[in-house]
DNA sequence: CGGTAGCTAGTTGTTCAACAATCCGACAAG
DNA sequence: CTTGTCGGATTGTTGAACAACTAGCTACCG
């Protein structure tokens, strides 16, 4: 118990316990859920697309009830609407959608900026250099027009600044947010003219957590918000 | 078309149109998944126990699958953990499961409150009354000593609170977080001692609402907050 | 010509039965 | 006390079957 031998076997075991989540992870309807998922996320599959069972199931290799338990995690993400008797179908937003979703992304990126006074200085760099790194990703994405990526860059940074709260729940929120952006994003058909200018308004953001100008940082990304919300609607119309 | 007759029908078909969502749902899975929620919320189903697919079927006389369906609603609402190859539990939080919960709620519950001061005064009226609702709902509940509905009560006066920010999607989060954050109350047994003294709390804070003390009233609920938090972290120990 | 009722084909909702994969406890061996 | 092995029980997944429903077509009637 006290030899060094049980210690290293203790370490073990804690290892193996975090690493257990992702190992078990393997069934078969959540990996259907997955690549649905990244394909409706990548725009393969568009907004308002009907996914009918038979075709579906016969396509992925999995049968229907499997087929059905992933459409129903993916309308609990709101990816999917499942109209009864009529099938699912690729959510198709609409302009509500669209202010609640920015009314709801204002409220929490805000917020977890006010909280980050209070995360002790380590975690507090350790989060801040996430956040940089989402955004020379985004640029190196930008100078290899990979307009896509840019995007993807910028989700990840706005993720990073919730991620400033500390609270697992609220990251989770977070990114079911934006993977429901997306729907929106594939309206608009100019990415590079919807991505490229809040590159810099971004660096301009981490600039001013870095300084520790939270309140700053806060009335900047509000106000952010408020322009590609526009932005975005107006592409809409 | 202009005929009065077919503006009675143009009248029934909208009322119809708002029927529907209730009509419709009519899934089994979602009435077994609406069923076992209010029972692990009510504490019928205490958090640790494992709900068994044969069992829980022939019981409620589902199938397998259906109940499946139902399972993975629950699981995604974090009422339900769901171990591969090994079964449904309706869910133990831990106490990290609680600092966060509260993490959570604090940062909604405030900026909700400081989103209040740009609703317009009539929607503002409206949901401020439906928080004094809440309240007296806590209160008389109290008066005939049924502990379980000041629970509930409370429950939905943080409900009323965070709906001041007038989202959808931040309604739903509450909602998900107020049923997770039952599994935790049914920890403590003195359910009296823990719901009673937050009735006065809530109509102070409420007061402060009314007075469009919006700042204070934010700061109170973060004090109040932190207080919840701490005593039932003591009870889970 | 316009609209309505009924029919048909195809899809979804739900159940059932079967088999494979996996977990769990018990028991034996070192 | 740990390690292997085995058998029962539970879950994971599939396929087929039938009921319930939708949508489009047709024929009929005014």
């Amino acid at each position: 118990m006290a030899s060094p031998s049980a210690r290293d076997q203790a370490d073990w075991s804690d290892l193996l316990a975090g690493d257990r989540t992702l190992l078990d992870r393997t069934s078969t309807a959540e990996r259907v859920a997955d690549a649905l998922r990244q394909w409706i996320i990548d725009g393969r599959l568009r907004p308002g697309t009907q996914l009918s069972e038979h075709s579906a199931g016969k396509a992925l290799g999995v049968s229907r009830n499997t087929l059905r338990e992933a459409f129903r995690l993916l309308v609990h993400e709101r990816l999917l609407v499942h109209e009864f008797h009529r099938g699912v179908f690729v959510r198709v937003l609409a302009a509500d959608d669209v202010t609640d979703l920015y009314r709801t992304r204002r409220l929490l990126e805000t917020s977890a900026i006010r909280a980050a006074s209070d995360v002790p200085p380590d975690l507090l760099a350790e989060r801040l250099s996430a956040i940089d790194a989402a955004i020379t990703a985004a640029e190196d994405a930008a100078f290899e027009e990979h307009w896509l990526d840019v995007g993807t860059a910028n989700m990840r940074f706005h993720q990073a600044i919730t991620a400033l709260a500390g609270s697992p729940r609220v990251d989770e929120i977070m990114q079911q947010l934006t993977a429901e952006l997306r729907l929106a994003f594939h309206a608009t058909s100019a990415l590079r003219r919807f991505h490229e200018p809040y590159i810099e308004l971004n660096r301009g953001i981490a600039r001013l957590l870095a300084d520790g100008e939270f309140g700053a940082a806060a009335r900047a990304l509000d106000e952010y918000l408020t322009t590609a919300q526009r932005q975005l609607l107006d592409a809409f119309a």
